[in-house]
DNA sequence: CGGTTGACCAAGT
DNA sequence: GACTTGGCCAACC
C-alpha cells in the first residue's frame, strides 16, 4: 500500500462532525511528513478525493492544519468551508471555528 | 541518484 | 495575527 493510500484510509476513519490535521495524519500513518500528506491529496489518482475513493468516499474537506486554518481544496476553499458547516462544523474565513472541540485524535 | 515541489509545522520576528 | 525561515518527508522528473 503507498503512503498515499494510507493517508486516505486514515482519513475515512475521521468521524463526520469532526476534523482532523495533516501533522496527525502522518502521525497516524507512522512518518512525519506532514507535508507528503498534502502532496498526496493533490496529486491523488481521483483527480479528487471527497468524492470518491474506490467506492467509499475520504472526507478529504476534513482535514485542516494544525492552526485550525483551511487549505487548498481542488474545488475551492469556500465549497470546503460549506460541507465542513453541513456537518456542523463552523468555519470563518477560511479557518475553524472550534477547532479544539471538532478536533479528532486518532484513538 | 540528485533536484524540485507541496493542501505542512514550529519558532522567530 | 500575518509574514519569514529552516526543516521535514514522500512523490515525481
Amino acid at each position: 500500500m503507498r503512503f498515499n493510500e494510507k493517508v486516505w484510509q486514515l482519513c475515512k476513519k475521521v468521524p463526520k462532525g469532526k476534523v482532523t490535521t495533516y501533522k496527525l495524519l502522518a502521525e497516524a500513518a507512522g512518518t512525519k511528513a506532514y507535508r507528503a500528506v498534502g502532496n498526496a491529496m493533490n496529486k491523488n489518482p481521483n483527480g479528487l478525493l471527497t468524492y470518491g475513493y474506490g467506492k467509499k468516499m475520504v472526507p478529504c474537506h476534513r482535514v485542516v492544519d494544525s492552526s485550525g486554518h483551511l487549505h487548498g481544496f481542488a474545488h475551492g476553499l469556500k465549497k470546503k468551508a460549506e460541507l465542513l458547516r453541513k456537518e456542523g462544523i463552523k468555519t470563518e474565513n477560511g479557518k475553524i471555528k472550534d477547532f479544539e472541540k471538532v478536533l479528532y485524535r486518532f484513538f
